[in-house]
DNA sequence: TTTATTATCTAAAGGGTTTCAGTAAAAGCA
DNA sequence: TGCTTTTACTGAAACCCTTTAGATAATAAA
C-alpha cells in the first residue's frame, strides 16, 4: 500500500506532474476543462500532496511552534499555559494554522528546537540570549520571546516587578511583617537565567516593596517549589513544620497560592482572617475558589495574542523586532481584608 | 542569510555528505576522528538537519497530530481537553515526541488531515466512517479514534450509556420526576454523527433510565448548548425563563453543569436542596466549586494515555486495531443529597 | 604472495513537490 | 500571409537530506 503521489495522478491524468500542481494551486495556468479532470483524478486516487515534500520547497507548513522548558504533561496541567493557549490559538484559527507544543525535556533544547516542523516559535520563559536558543538565529527561523528577556528578537512581557510590589506593599501596608514568599522554582541548569526571568523579576516586586518597609526578609521567607496547586500545598505544609506562623503569604503563581491556602485551611487557619494570601496571574480557577483568591492579574490570553501575532508578523515579511509590555494590576478578592 | 545545509558542513570539513550525515546519524561507520572533526565545523557553522528534508525521506517527525472538531482556542479553554492533553503527553514526553494540536474550522477536515506533518493522528469525536476520515486510511497515516464509532481503526472509549443511566438512575430512584437534560450540541452538518456519537450514547442512558422508570420526557425536557460554564448559564437561563422548574439537572459535561450551577445559585436556588446537578466527566474544577459537583468520572487523563500507546504502537508495527472500553463511575459530591 | 576481510569513505539514487524557463500551438493583428 | 502575442502545457532544476551499494586502501588470513 503506497501512498499516492502526484506523478500517479499525472501519469493517470495523462499530463505532466506540473500540471497537477498547477490544478490545485494556480488554476489560472491552465485549460478549465484540464483543471476539473485532474482534480477529480486526484480525488478517485485519494491524491494529497505530501506535506513534507511541500513544506521543504515552499518553507511553509502552517505550524507554529509553542516550546516551554517542562514536560508537555505539566503545560496542559497547568492552568496558565492552557490560558495563554487560548490565547495563541485564536490567533491560528484566524490565519489557520496548527499549534505544536514542544518540551526541551528529554531531548535538549537545541534538539528540540532543530528538530520541529514549523514556521516559527513561541519561546516561553527562556531568554534570547540562551546558549541554545541563540542558534535559532543563525538558521532563519523567527521566534517571539515571551516572559523573558530580549532585545535582537521581539518579545512580550508583563509588568512582574510593579504587579508584585502592589501585591507587597498591599500587605505591608496593612501592616503584616510575617509574610511569607512562596516562589516559582530556580531555573535550573542554567545559572545564566537566574538573576534574570520572571522569578527573579517577580522576586524584586517583593524585596522593592520589603526594603521599602524596612522590613527585613531572609532567606528563611522564601520557598521555592514547583508552579502547581500540589507544589503549593507542599511549600506551605514544609514551611509550617519548620515552624513559620506567617500573617500573609505572597505567591508568585495562583496555583501556588491555591495549593497553599488548602494546605492553610487544612489546618484549620481561617482565610483571610488568620492568614491573607496573594497570588499573581488570575487564572479562570482563582475567582471559582473559596475564598476567592486576590491575585496580580495579567492578561494571558492577551499575552498569548500579542505573541503570535508578532511571530505572524515575522514570518510574513522580516519586520524590526518589537517589544511589547502588558500591564499588571492588583485585584482584591476574599482571600485579603 | 541562507540556511547552513550539509553541503555547507561537507565542503568546510572536506568530507562528502554522506559522511556529515553518517557523523550524525551513524557515527561507526565513520572514523572517530573524522567524526569529531565533522561535529565540531558543523557546531560552528550552526548546522542542523533540515526537519522537513529529513521528514521526506525517513518519514518520521516525531509528532503526533490531536484533531479535534473545534476551534483550536476552544479546545484549551475546555478543561475535559486540557486533561486529555495532559494524558496524551505524558506518553509523548516518554517517546520525546510533539504535539500538534489541529482543527478544522477554517479548511475542511479532509484539508487539516492532510496538510499535517506529523506520523498519525488521535481523532477526537469523530466517528471512522466519516466522509473526511475515510480517506485517511487510503494514505498511510495510521490514527486512533477517540470518542467515536470505529471498527477498522483502534479506538478509545469509555461506558457513557452506562455512566449516564446511573446517574439518571439516582436521581429517579429518588424520586425526582422534572429532569433537566443539558445536552452536549448537536454534531452540525453531518447527520450521519447524529445518531451515533457521544452526545448519542450518552443520551442512551437516560432515556433508557427514564424509560425503566415510567417517566416521560419530552423534547422539552432536553437543551443543547455548547459545552461551556457560559453554555451551561446560557441554557439554564433560557430553560427557566421558558418556564421550566426542574428539581434537578442531568448534564453530558461538568463544565455545562458548573455553568447551570451558577446560573441558579445566582437565581437564590440553593444546591442541593432546591436543585441536585449531576454532571459528567469529573474535572479537576469538579470537586473545587462550591458545592462540589457529582459527577459521572470518566478517566479522563486514562483516555489519553490509551489513545496514544495505541497510535504508537500502530506507527511502530502494524499492528491489528483494538478497542479500549473504559470504566465510568457515578461519584456523588455536594451537588446531590 | 595472494586472497579475504575490515575500515573508511563516496557517488548516486531517491523522496514529492514547486518554480522557472521554455515550447508548441492557437489566436490576434496588419 | 507573415508577424507578434497569448494560451496551455512541459522538462528540468531546486529544495535538502538519507540510504544503499559500492569504491578504495589498509590489514589480516591463507
Amino acid at each position: 500500500m503506497k501512498r499516492v503521489t502526484i506523478q500517479d495522478v499525472a501519469d493517470k491524468a495523462e499530463v505532466s506532474p506540473t500540471a497537477v500542481s498547477f490544478a490545485f494551486n494556480k488554476p489560472d495556468q491552465l485549460n478549465p476543462d484540464t483543471v476539473t479532470r485532474i482534480r477529480s483524478v486526484a480525488w478517485d486516487l485519494g491524491y494529497v500532496p505530501n506535506p513534507h515534500a511541500r513544506a521543504l520547497i515552499s518553507r511553509r507548513t502552517g505550524v507554529i511552534g509553542v516550546l516551554v522548558p517542562q514536560a508537555i504533561a505539566a503545560i496542559f496541567a497547568n492552568p496558565f499555559f492552557d490560558q495563554f493557549l487560548q490565547g495563541v490559538g485564536r490567533v491560528c484559527d484566524k490565519h489557520d494554522m496548527s499549534l505544536l507544543t514542544i518540551s526541551p525535556v528529554n531531548s535538549s533544547l537545541d534538539q528540540a528546537l532543530g528538530r520541529a516542523p514549523v514556521d516559527g516559535f513561541i519561546i516561553v520563559g527562556v531568554n534570547e540570549d540562551h546558549t541554545e536558543v541563540a542558534p535559532l538565529r543563525k538558521r532563519n527561523v523567527p521566534f517571539v520571546i515571551v516572559d523573558g528577556d530580549a532585545t535582537a528578537s521581539s518579545s512580550v512581557n508583563v509588568e512582574d516587578a510593579s504587579g508584585t510590589y502592589d501585591a507587597a506593599a498591599h500587605l505591608l501596608s496593612r501592616g503584616h511583617r510575617d509574610i511569607l514568599i512562596l516562589s516559582l522554582p530556580q531555573p535550573e541548569g542554567h545559572p545564566e537565567d537566574a538573576q534574570f526571568g520572571v522569578r527573579a523579576r517577580r522576586l524584586g516586586g517583593y524585596t522593592r516593596a520589603f526594603e521599602e518597609y524596612g522590613v527585613q526578609c531572609g532567606g528563611d521567607c522564601i520557598r521555592s517549589t514547583e508552579s502547581s496547586i500540589r507544589g503549593g500545598e507542599y511549600a506551605f505544609d514544609e514551611a509550617w513544620n519548620s515552624g513559620a506562623r506567617p500573617s500573609a503569604i505572597l505567591a508568585m503563581s495562583d496555583v501556588i497560592a491555591i495549593g497553599a491556602m488548602r494546605a492553610a485551611q487544612r489546618r484549620g487557619l481561617n482565610i483571610p482572617n488568620d492568614l491573607e494570601v496573594i497570588g499573581f496571574d488570575d487564572i479562570v480557577l482563582s475567582s471559582l475558589v473559596q475564598p476567592a483568591l486576590s491575585t496580580v492579574h495579567q492578561p494571558i490570553i492577551e499575552k498569548g495574542v500579542q505573541a503570535i501575532q508578532l511571530l505572524v508578523r515575522a514570518i510574513d515579511d522580516e519586520s524590526v523586532p518589537q517589544h511589547i509590555m502588558l500591564k499588571t494590576s492588583l485585584i482584591s478578592r476574599g482571600s485579603t481584608k
